[in-house]
DNA sequence: GCATTTAGTTTCATTAAATGAAACTTGGTT
DNA sequence: AACCAAGTTTCATTTAATGAAACTAAATGC
């Protein structure tokens, strides 16, 4: 990101820059908010739209998101997060706490929640799923933060940005420095109205057999319908279901170092009973 | 693709050969089906790494797709895709019909499927989207194919690879091109078995205002469960799903150019009610 | 209807970055 | 201990990216 990586770098943070537009975007928007000059930008588009990652529309001359990217993004989904695999994990908790569930990830310094799952809104995946929050003040983001190797830590806590949501909000690297070690130490997060008023969370960590962070996942109700006391009740439900989904991933990720296994687990990419 | 695109080009092609095994996978394991040499792509995997397009397990020293890609995915879906905004008419569909829906769109020469309805299972979103398949054999790929300007169905028809996949599988140009004018003459395609013994659909194109083709529909089923006949009767309700998807589209892609306006359809990107 | 601005595209000498052969390091084998 | 395989680094060479500027096309103003 800020060591721009050459070309290849330069080209993803075009894509990025499309990509968070959630609509079509022209070349001099692009070139207005890029330090690129225009003959650069102008070409990594054009390469990017060749390799179908970015589609051009002939007639407004705007650039969005192109459908190799969506392809790639099943892969990732299906590959890199662990939605698909705690799915069902996920639906139990969901139905035996009658709360909302959400299941995230590290995306460099952010929470990237991969999915969510909440009592009213029984299965609702994409949609919902894909978004980022602020690690510093979310339930799940600290506990994941608190569960990471010193270094990594230290390099996160300088990323955060610290903005106060609301008055609850830890406001300073030491404090949430101090948090962490709360957390580390109890083996499970809070959020107490930190990034929303009202808004309460019991989060624990997804750790793998060597203890890497592999995610977070987290109960989340409003304190006026439920007390924190309540989530809490909660806690073994989700140390459960965050010891099965590291166990699911841990048998997926490396079978036995390899070797090319079973494969039970996801369908081929081709669309059967297709249409 | 196949002109490099610089390195640019070849870093994609790099991501999407991690993309295309479903387990992560070692250095020289890409280096064996890479024309790269080793430090070339030893350098690629690095920046592509360092980006968070890829994840590099430090102790398997396997790389697999990054939560940066994920992150995208959600984007491209909900910007690139017919999907989230054809959802509801996708619902009201299925449930009318009580048959398999299948939406698609064309990625290059072939039939990206974004999204799926079935009767069984209600809601099956990403899990079962995301899928490719071949365009020259399947209903909708076919129809897709069919109302292209002439130029580009050329080229797509090129790019098909014409395997025989049962033994009603249209195996030559001349015959698929002989079937694409049918198809556009009357408005709507078949997949007899083409793909898939057993199953069989019907499709229509989803054209923008312009005549521009912007995916295609189908309902499908198996014909031991539904006659060729009870699908073709679904042809009105598929025309107008059609319809609606594309005047939906029309109003997303570019309500007025340039201006930020309404803005309704789509939540913020960051996730409020976090956890 | 002509001049002018704005948006997008192309050119080309310069420069920086990608390249890849080979050397090196590391960890596991026989 | 010698060997082998896998991964990583080096560095002179080559190639490709760069960006200022010129150009074109369309839209807007006078």
């Amino acid at each position: 990101m800020t060591a721009t990586d050459g070309t290849v770098g330069k080209a993803l943070d075009v894509l990025e820059k499309v990509a968070e537009r959630d609509r079509p975007v022209r070349f001099s928007d692009l070139l207005a908010e890029s330090e690129l000059p225009k003959a650069t930008l102008y070409r990594l588009l054009q390469t990017l739209t060749n390799q179908g990652m970015l589609r051009h529309d002939a007639e407004t001359g705007a650039y969005s998101l192109g459908v190799r990217l969506v392809r790639l993004a099943h892969r990732a989904w299906s590959t890199a997060s662990l939605a698909p695999l705690a799915r069902p994990h996920l639906d139990a908790l969901a139905r035996q706490t009658g709360q909302t569930i959400h299941l995230a990830q590290l995306d460099t310094a952010q929470v990237l929640y991969v999915d969510k799952r909440s009592a009213e809104t029984p299965v609702e995946m994409f949609s919902q799923a894909g978004k980022i929050g602020p690690a510093y003040c979310t339930g799940v983001g600290k506990t994941m933060l608190a569960f990471l190797p010193v270094a990594q830590q230290d390099r996160l806590i300088q990323q955060q940005s610290f903005h106060a949501f609301t008055d609850q909000t830890l406001e300073t690297p030491e404090r949430l420095r101090a948090e962490l070690v709360a957390i580390a130490a109890r083996g499970h997060g809070y959020d107490r109205e930190e990034h929303e008023p009202g808004i309460i969370c019991v989060a624990v960590p997804i750790l793998s057999a060597g203890g890497r962070v592999l995610g977070g996942l987290s109960v989340t109700g409003h304190k006026d319908h439920v007390a924190l006391a309540t989530l809490e009740g909660h806690l073994p439900a989700l140390k459960t279901t965050a010891r099965a989904i590291a166990e699911d991933a841990a048998d997926w990720a490396f079978p036995e170092r390899g070797s090319e296994a079973v494969m039970t687990r996801r369908e081929e990419d081709t669309c059967r009973e297709s249409g």
